[in-house]
DNA sequence: CGCAATATTGACCATCATCAATTGGCGTGG
DNA sequence: CCACGCCAATTGATGATGGTCAATATTGCG
């Protein structure tokens, strides 16, 4: 059986509970021996369906993925990114029934983690418990801020709050050199993700590139003026609750695995 | 000590959870068991702030809750209501600092749970962790369908669906009948949870009453025509989850297998 | 009775959706 | 190598949902 310890991708995961919580070397350790299946996926598929009871979570390794749900005329709400090392459905753990899907938007891996290789880990190890539970309390908090955003913020300060979240979100899991990261997704995405219209957020695009504060072609965004962005969307990261750690070392913890 | 035992609400939390999850007997008195500190709040008093670090969560037992942020300029985002039963901020458990406020939107009363005895409880009981765990997973799912109602669904539908969304709730623990239940909000906190002006809410309002589908006098919604109100509001409970039992059979089934 | 909060109504306007057409990039097959 | 086709990005024009402002009723309550 293969682990994910046999992964180039391995420390992902680690990188981004460790972005959250506080993971003991023997945590680590247990982490890296779980059993996995891995997948590939091309554009548009889904990785989970909605409806589904799935019996196993999924671990992101490469590529980029989003959740989502079809409105009865077709239209979709996508409601989260995900980046490498997330675990987008790991509430499957508790909720027995996907209420939404969950699809690459470019080519994706992930590894799959059954139910109860996680239920055994996380009964031997009760600080990933709660590393877990923690991840999807995050989770919650992102959403909340989305729908700040929906609610209340207009389109270009709801884009630029987007970007800042993406920035740290892929800084924390080692994705982002020289203030750029990849976003690999579509202008219609962006718009699906934050209730407008593709036209729309074309020209609210424009606009932050007029303003100089971004830059994003072929799919790589770079942050030109982090302090203006970060105002353009009135941003503040503590709905992140990235502070597992206070100070993180990608290189140290690389290094260890 | 008091204990939740001694209070007239004492069931309020039980049939909550008993909503969503399966508890044994000696769950159920272990709950009951929980030393509680009670608080009583008036119209608009904050029970928890933005920024708190709190060490205790907060079990409402009468009145009605919100949690909301507040945006620079003062106006308001509503994030979820909150009937007596539900532990708003259950999250507080895992994660630090509040990223947002609770307030009571009625005269409230509250019984305060220390995380301490929360954490020592859930040690003794998995169950009890698996079912605080699964209710703020349920919690995350109703913020997805708001972010869904903002992003993609018009005023009209938008309120339909939330009427919706409390008729399930309310029933959950028991505080419906004939087709009412007490909803204490006025329509100002209707726009600020759906991303409304307090104008439209109530031009959409009067065309749920011209349609013969609600009612809504002094805070109490009397829903005329439940079929032609979830169809308004393309409803489908599935996010609610509310499938306690039946899920924990599934998953202990599972497990023997 | 009278104040204050809430609900209601009307007029006007802005953000953003919709529709439609054009451009540009890129891979594929002839 | 180029034409074709497809998808994403871009632009323009028009209109609708819902916001804002302001005034007036209504209700609740001390």
């Amino acid at each position: 059986m293969r682990t994910l310890a046999s992964l180039p991708q391995r420390y992902r995961l680690i990188h981004k509970l460790e972005s959250i919580a506080n993971l003991t070397e023997d945590e680590r350790k247990a982490l890296l021996d779980l059993p996995i299946i891995l997948r590939d996926y091309a554009t548009g598929d889904d990785l989970v369906r909605d409806g589904d009871r799935p019996r196993e979570c999924c671990l992101l390794l490469e590529g980029f993925a989003c959740r989502y749900k079809l409105m009865p005329d077709g239209r979709r709400q996508i409601m989260s990114f995900h980046t490498p090392g997330d675990i987008p459905d790991l509430q499957s753990l508790h909720l027995g029934v996907m209420d939404h899907a969950l699809s690459a938007i470019v080519p994706t891996s992930a590894a799959f983690l059954q139910h109860s290789d996680i239920r055994d880990l996380t009964q031997r190890f009760p600080g990933l418990l709660h590393a877990f539970w923690r991840d999807t309390l995050v989770d919650g908090a992102i959403f909340r801020e989305w729908m700040i955003g929906m609610g209340r913020r207009e389109a270009y300060q709801r884009l630029a709050h987007l970007l800042c979240e993406m920035m740290l979100r892929f800084k924390a899991v080692g994705l982002v050199s020289d203030q750029s990261f990849n976003m690999p997704v579509t202008q219609a995405e962006v718009g699906d993700a934050l209730g407008l219209s593709t036209v729309h957020v074309n020209r609210v695009l424009q606009k932050l590139r007029e303003n100089g504060l971004i830059t994003w072609t072929k799919g790589t965004v770079a942050v030109l003026n982090w302090e203006a962005l970060q105002e353009a969307g009135e941003f503040d990261p503590t709905y992140l609750h990235q502070d597992g750690r206070l100070y993180q070392d990608h290189e140290a913890t690389a290094a260890r695995i």
